[in-house]
DNA sequence: CATCAAGATTTTGTCTACAATTTAATACAA
DNA sequence: TTGTATTAAATTGTAGACAAAATCTTGATG
């Protein structure tokens, strides 16, 4: 659990909206500074520890660690613990608490099926849509994506990647399709934590690069099939054939392999 | 409050998998039946309220009212409002309570945009995948549903019409989707609540009908074309025209018409 | 009569203590 | 040593008590 409490991150996050903290006009938070805000970072840095693949699926996360880590009640903990549990980012077993959640072969494939039909839907409107400082957003993104891949911050270049994909998606306006993003993109993280094989090098590819051009050119076909062939990079670095799930988790077909 | 708590009712909930309830292979609940059930029971009866219209927007979900209808402690009901504020069928406000949530007009435009993508997507795989289970469960909505027109009975009607584009939509078998979807159709209850324009007779339509006969035939360019048109048909009855909402919430511009 | 203010009441938010369950440790027997 | 049963420890689940905030009531004042 080390490594997780640190600085700020704020991606797409529909905490405060769902707790319902107080917010001005401008958005900034200001009720109650010091109770909600210790949640939201703990639900935060959870997902921030996910993302950069600090924590892998199946960790368990006690509430007692977590509550002394972050200095927070555990009636906190199991609330945001609840909370990620319907993220599906966390899986709850009775009795026996919280741990990562582990994408399944079938998880991971409808997951990334319903990527794909969202993003590729959006992405014609966010190249209809697009206004310059849309575009400014995304290429300063993709300015950290390459500060990190230069020296070579895996963990931070995981992270960024989510997050363009959420940053174009919000360029196309609905706030709803980019919520289930936000959560298909934080459950990808765990699926490249269990399927990512091992015999390839892990994207090099600017492909971001050239779906940010199409993009401000408006031209949605173009961003679309991008994207689409940005997807089929994705699944080539996964195994996901059917045998895959069995290796990893009945011991039998590990120790009596091809019998 | 009074009419929620009443008999069984079980369309889909994603309520076990979050709290984690125990399940044989058969999945059957099988772990602590008076504790987790209530808080299911109380989920699901409140989301059963706002399907069948009975819970309208605004209204205050008072947590000691839940509690003593439902007899839990109010631990348990405050778990369930969370949950439903995740499913943005609910609204918190700090210090002030629970509310049914009331979409905007903005909110409502997205929401119906992204059921339409999901549905024409997943009504495509329906008729590929689709097996005589599906085509009879199916069959079997259509007939509660006349029969429920038969008989007027409209809070009814309200309740399958939505059950069966969820069951429509499983037979693709996307779990994410389906569950993106149901989210989306509780929150379409809402929307109908108020945005539905009152000159319109409710649909007589019987376009879910159409809509099996060509999933049964696996023509899956016919069921796209006809869900798309029922969606015409679902947002015709609607007024989603900018004026309404402003008109609705903003006391001024009710009683200084047009100045 | 309307407006405002102060107090009382209700309702939400939070924490802590206790019960139930699981997990680990220990002792004992095969 | 291995396996099993029993006990102890740790962890999760639950409820109830208290604090904080908002709402309602009452009454005073212009």
């Amino acid at each position: 659990m080390q490594g997780i409490a640190n600085n700020h991150w704020c991606p797409y996050s529909e905490f405060c909206v769902v707790i319902g903290v107080k917010q001005n006009k401008q958005g900034i938070d200001m009720g109650r500074p010091t109770a909600s805000a210790a949640e939201e970072e703990l639900y935060r840095q959870i997902r921030r520890a996910i993302a950069e693949r600090r924590l892998e699926p199946g960790v368990k996360l006690a509430e007692d660690a977590l509550a002394s880590l972050f200095n927070v009640s555990r009636a906190r903990v199991r609330k945001v613990l609840l909370l990620l549990a319907k993220d599906k980012i966390v899986k709850h077993e009775p009795n026996r608490g919280a741990f990562v959640w582990k994408p399944t072969l079938q998880e991971a494939r409808d997951i990334l099926d319903s990527r794909r039909l969202i993003e590729c839907y959006l992405v014609r409107h966010a190249a209809r849509l697009r206004t310059p400082e849309h575009i400014r957003n995304l290429r300063s993104i993709l300015q950290q994506e390459s500060d990190a891949r230069a020296t070579k911050d895996n963990p931070r270049m995981m992270r960024l990647s989510g997050e363009f994909h959420i940053a174009l998606a919000e360029c196309a306006g609905n706030q709803v399709l980019s919520g289930f993003l936000a959560s298909l993109i934080s459950q990808s993280y765990l699926i490249l934590a269990v399927y990512q094989r091992h015999d390839v090098e892990s994207c090099p590819q600017d492909d971001h690069s050239l779906i940010v051009d199409s993009v401000e050119k408006g031209d949605e076909d173009a961003a679309n099939t991008l994207l689409n062939q940005h997807f089929d990079h994705i699944e080539a670095e996964l195994d996901l054939k059917d045998s895959v799930e069995a290796d990893r988790t009945d011991l039998g077909s590990i120790l009596k392999p091809q019998h």
